[in-house]
RNA sequence: GGGGCUUUAGCCAAGUGGUAAGGCGUGGGUCUGCAACACCCUGAUCACCGGUUCAAAUCCGGUAGGCCCCUCCA
């Protein structure tokens, strides 16, 4: 398995510390709102990845966490809380915000086919884990209280910037409108680890610490998580390119010294799907969900197959043309699928051949586009039976999770299934006597209820739109 | 101002030194009462300029465009 990684921007051969065995974390979503399309093509990545390499037999935990504290509070553009604005909104405590918006990412992951992850925790159920961090890291000499915060300071670490190449005087505060200078910090780069007082008044959840009532800083929680669940080695540690800085940089800054030694390998993340004026934002208009979509008659897994389609480190820009482009083409595929026979007996030899070729793909460094193609190939191939290429979709499927070969169960009660059986004959009749005004209109009529009547070689046979 | 990424046919997109995969769409054809389905055929010299090389979409330099990050956004 090769994976580029972000701390040493190369593509690099996978190894992780203990033979067979993968701890993955995830940097969960921000529940203050839905997460849109954009949020869910990371988890469509973070999902490729471990069910790939579950499917190249590595034994593989992967962990996520809920944000829904520690940056529920932040500013909005027009310098009014956004978990605020959340409230009046919706007339609701942040916990029923936070659980709300919880359930509704989980549905629309679900809709896409991404699979749990062993560990999802949300950050307030770990509070005592930050407070044992901080600690140790205030003992230390990592971290100072200063105005009533926690602040971890960078000026005590060789590298801080290991993910990126900036330079602490290239920084600039303020770069982005919403920030402004945090006058307690004795370094520009220094970070929160406790808040107990802050430029955000109102935060609504607090928690006793030996600093005082308050909260934790966002950059601790999957820290806390991370060695809560998956101990203190890391193999892999994923998000959006966003995250790169500060997130992660702090997050390598806080672990490592807090264990004292290096913490985790490899960085995984992923670009960015854009709109046509840039990055999809939350707080950019309305929000384009997998539900909405769903809604409006476009089907996820062809969202989920678009995503597929491209590479997860190149920006992707959404537009209704190339999503209803994936939706065709994955119709199409299914379809080829499904009309392939489930009789023979599987060619050992061809199924080694193409399942090698599509475990070259995917494990170059997620090659999706090119392990759809191995697909393609495989379906054109008339030297493989019928049986070969089923299994060799069920097992690629394991990966892709595209539902190829799950056959439509489209509901339908006998009567309506009686009334087409006497419609097509009918039909045929009138074909027959020539009667074509008579048999569109039969057709048409069928369509308008739903039912797309198709002529075959065979005869004639109907689909439930 | 600093850092990083990116630019391949109408669209999505692979490709990392040796004469441009694949898919969608379009157009043409077979089939068909018609339509749809299915099947067959159909297209680009790789943003631009210069360099390295026997050979470059692929390496180097420059120009232009797009995107992201620089304290809480995946």
């Amino acid at each position: 398995m090769k994976i580029y990684n972000t701390l040493t921007r190369k593509i690099e051969d996978f190894i992780p510390r203990e033979e067979n065995k993968v701890k993955l974390y995830t940097c969960g979503p921000t529940v203050y709102h839905y997460a849109h399309i954009g949020n869910i093509r990371n988890y469509i990545g973070h999902d490729v990845f471990d069910k790939t390499l579950r499917y190249l037999g590595y034994d593989v935990t992967r962990a996520m966490n809920i944000t829904d504290v520690g940056h529920l509070t932040s500013d909005s553009d027009s310098g009014e809380d956004k978990m605020e604005v959340a409230r009046k909104r919706e007339g609701k405590s942040s916990m029923e915000i936070a659980k709300f918006y919880t359930d509704a990412f989980f549905e629309d992951f679900a809709k896409v086919n991404c699979k749990m992850p062993e560990i999802v925790s949300p950050a307030t159920d770990n509070i005592d884990e930050y407070i044992k961090i901080i600690t140790k890291l205030l003992e230390d000499g990592y971290a100072y209280e200063s105005g009533g915060n926690v602040y971890f300071d960078i000026s005590k670490l060789e590298n801080y910037y290991v993910l990126t190449n900036n330079q602490e005087d290239d920084l600039v505060v303020g770069a982005r409108e919403s920030v402004e200078e945090d006058n307690n910090k004795r370094n520009q780069a220094d970070f929160a680890l406790w808040f107990t007082t802050s430029k955000f008044e109102n935060h609504e959840l607090t928690w006793d610490s030996p600093w005082g009532v308050g909260y934790p800083g966002w950059h601790i929680e999957c820290t806390g998580i991370s060695i809560k669940y998956l101990g203190e080695y890391l193999d892999v540690h994923g998000g959006g390119v966003d995250n790169i800085f500060p997130h992660h940089t702090n997050e390598i800054a806080q672990s490592e010294s807090y264990l004292g030694h290096p913490w985790c390998h490899y960085w995984f993340h992923n670009e960015h799907l854009l709109d046509e004026t840039g990055k999809m934002s939350k707080s950019n208009g309305a929000i384009l969900t997998v539900s909405l979509l769903e809604k409006n008659g476009y089907d996820p897994l062809g969202f989920r197959f678009m995503c597929l389609n491209s590479h997860y480190r190149k920006q992707l820009v959404f537009s209704y043309e190339a999503l209803e482009q994936a939706i065709s083409t994955l119709q199409k595929l299914k379809k080829k699928i499904a009309s392939l026979g489930t009789d023979g007996v599987e060619d050992k030899n061809k199924f080694d051949f193409y399942k090698n070729r599509f475990i070259d793909e995917i494990s170059n460094d997620l090659n999706t586009s090119n392990a759809l193609t191995v697909m393609y190939d495989l379906l054109k191939d008339n030297e493989v039976n019928d049986k070969t290429k089923r299994d060799l979709i069920a097992d690629f499927d394991q990966v892709f999770s595209l539902d190829l070969l799950k056959e439509e169960e489209k509901q339908i009660d006998d009567e309506l299934e009686k009334e087409i059986a006497e419609k097509i004959k009918e039909r045929l009749e009138a074909k027959k006597n020539k009667d074509f005004a008579l048999a569109d209109k039969i057709r048409d009529n069928l369509l308008a209820k739903g039912v797309k009547l198709v002529d075959t070689r065979e005869g004639t046979t109907y689909e439930l739109l």
